[in-house]
This record gives C-alpha cells, structure tokens and sequence, in this order.
DNA sequence: GTCGACATGTAAATTGTTACATGATTTA
DNA sequence: TAAATCATGTAACAATTTACATGTCGAC
C-alpha cells in the first residue's frame, strides 16, 4: 500500500464521479453552480486534478467514441479512498474548521455505506458538536465582557452556527432512522 | 495608484494587525487556537504572507530593540485597503460562497467604520441573506422529490444554515443600534 | 452563419504545505 | 538544566489562480 495524499477537492471530484460518470467539464459546472463546498471550478484546478486522481488509480478516463469528449469513472481503489473517508473518525478539530467538508462526506456516503454507519457517522457528529458547543459555551461565559463589541457578535455566530448544525444533526438521524435504506 | 491583488488571507492578517500591533507568531498563534476562519496558521504561509504585505506598503516591520523579535503595524495604505474592503458592497456570491469572509469584515470593522456604515453593512448582509434564502427555498420546494436522500438532507443544512445566519444578522442589528457606538 | 454554451486543456506566476533549521526565553 | 514554548525564517514541493488557446455543437 503506497500512500497517496488526496486531497479535499480530490475527494469531492470523486464523490461525483462516484455518483454518476462524470466529464471534467460536468464536474466544473456542479461546482461553479451548486453550493457544493467553495471548490474552485476552474479548468486549470479541475483538470489537474483529475490527472492527479487518474495517475493515482482512482479514476480512469474513457474517451466517448467520435468524439472529444471524455468520461471519468471510478476504479475499486477509488472506492475503497471514498469508503476510507467516509468513516474516517470526526475530531473536533473537524467539526470546528472543517465541518464542511463533514456535510460533503456525508452527502456522498450514499451508496457506499449502509444505514448502521451513516447512523454510526452522524451520532459521532452530534457527540462531537455537543462537546465543541460545550467549550465555547465556556469560553463565552468566560470572556463575554472582556470581548470587543464586534468580536464578541463574530463569536456568537460561530456558537449559533454550530447550534443549528447540531440540530440538523439530531433532524438527519431522525430522518435516516425512518428510512428504508438498508 | 497601483493595483495590488490582496488575499483573504492578507487582510485577515492585516485585520489583526489593526486590532494592535502584532508578531508573526502571534498571528500564527491566533490562527491555530481561535475559530478565525480557516487560515493557515503554517510559518510558510504567515511569514511570506507579511512580507508581501509590507512589500505593497500596507504594514511595517519594526524591530523590537536588543531582540530577535519583531513587530508589524498598519500603515495609512494599509488602513485605506481595509476600509476599502468593510465598505465593498455585498453580493449573493458573498453570501453564498463566502460567508466566513463577511463575518471576518464584520469582526475587524469596528474601530474603522462608524455605526452607521456598520449598520449598513448588516442590513445589506441581511436582505442578501434573504434573498438567497428564497433562492433555496424554490430550488428546495421544486427538486426536494427527486433528490436523493443524503443530497436532500445537505441541501436542507445548506437552507438552515443560512437562516441561522440571518437570524444572527437582525440580532446583531439590534445590538449594534443598542450600542452607544458612535 | 454566428452566438452562446459545451468541452478540454496548457503556461506562468502566485500561493500554500510540509518539513526543516535555528536560537531565545521561560518554567518545572 | 532539560523540556516546552516563544520566535523567525527557508527550501522543496504541491496546488491554485489567471489568462490564454482551441475546437465542437445546437439554436435562432
């Protein structure tokens, strides 16, 4: 096993791909248009990284016949990179700076994981929201009079953000647990 | 008047350097321990970061006497560019895509914009806000059927994330308009 | 038949990451 | 006095931005 650095985006353009079959250009306009993360869809950041992920293995790229248009799809080691992702453990660290690439893992772990994980995955984002939550809550109590006007409002949006997000958790494992996803 | 391209990155740091003079580890520090967006707190970021900074004239580097260390302040150009980026106005893009950028604005204008200017910057925050929520809201009611499941489910954190946002956004309106700031 | 969207890419310059290097100062 | 933290930086590498380049396809 040799060890290859994927990065954020790569994982996203994966997540797609993994999707459905995906053209470098369909993948672009998914990230220029939706809210999916704040990849860039530039050509020169796109495609390469898609040579990046092709080079790794992860993809492969078939060229559609009479034409010059490509497709991507997914390879066994690019969904074994996708799957490893997806149940990665989430740290604090993740839910306070990274808690969007959180929302991505879970938008695309799909398919791949069954109802026990992604249960699994969204109990241990609530446990790990409910003790960032605790520690700015403290941190609040602490400094709230000590703080600048300004920041100490900044801070109070961070504490909501986080607030609404642990609700939309507890919402998703509602919702997930009614389904039936198997 | 030369145009120089400035980072997020640049004016995070230059917001702090503003709030009071600064070191490089001092910043570094600031960007590893608080939820200041999602900067690198990286030496290899920081230090080449301040040198550009004080290469387009907006900081200045002073040696701290019988030390190693040194200290960075604002210049008037540097003060120019910041308040040149509080006063930039709003747009859906923003609300969209950067969101953490406008509550760093938000987080760093207050000693150089008045209440006034402060309050007009949340009111544009808000009405963006808003309709960026209708936005959603239609993309939501018209496809909630046939996305699947999880992108539903990311799609809808997305819309209550943003309302969070908003709802932080009129009480921060009414706290400034509270404050005795002038 | 031309305009806009589709489609794929490259090149140069900038920026950021990772890892190293060095020394001062504080604290247990 | 050893370890941790403060403090500033560089070098090699990887990734991204910005701008360019080229050509196809469908609609009007």
């Amino acid at each position: 096993m040799d060890l290859i650095k994927i990065t954020s985006l790569d994982y996203a353009i994966l997540g797609l791909i993994h999707q459905k079959s995906q053209s470098g250009y369909g993948i672009r306009k998914q990230f220029e248009t939706t809210a999916l993360g704040n990849y860039s869809s530039s050509p020169g950041a796109i495609y390469p990284a898609l040579k990046r992920l092709q080079k790794s293995g992860l993809v492969i790229q078939t060229k559609v016949e009479g034409s010059t248009k490509t497709r991507f799809d997914y390879t066994s080691k690019g969904q074994n990179a996708l799957k490893n992702w997806f149940l990665k453990p989430i740290t604090i660290e993740d839910v306070a700076k990274k808690s969007e690439e959180l929302l991505l893992r879970f938008a695309f772990m799909d398919k791949l994981l069954n109802k026990k994980q992604t249960l699994k995955f969204l109990q241990s984002f609530r446990d790990s929201l409910k003790i960032y939550i605790v520690e700015l809550d403290a941190f609040h109590s602490r400094e709230k009079n000590d703080l600048p006007l300004h920041g100490r409002l900044a801070f109070e949006h961070g504490l909501s953000s986080a607030r609404a997000t642990l609700k939309w958790c507890k919402m998703a494992i509602t919702t997930i647990n009614q389904s039936k996803k198997t």
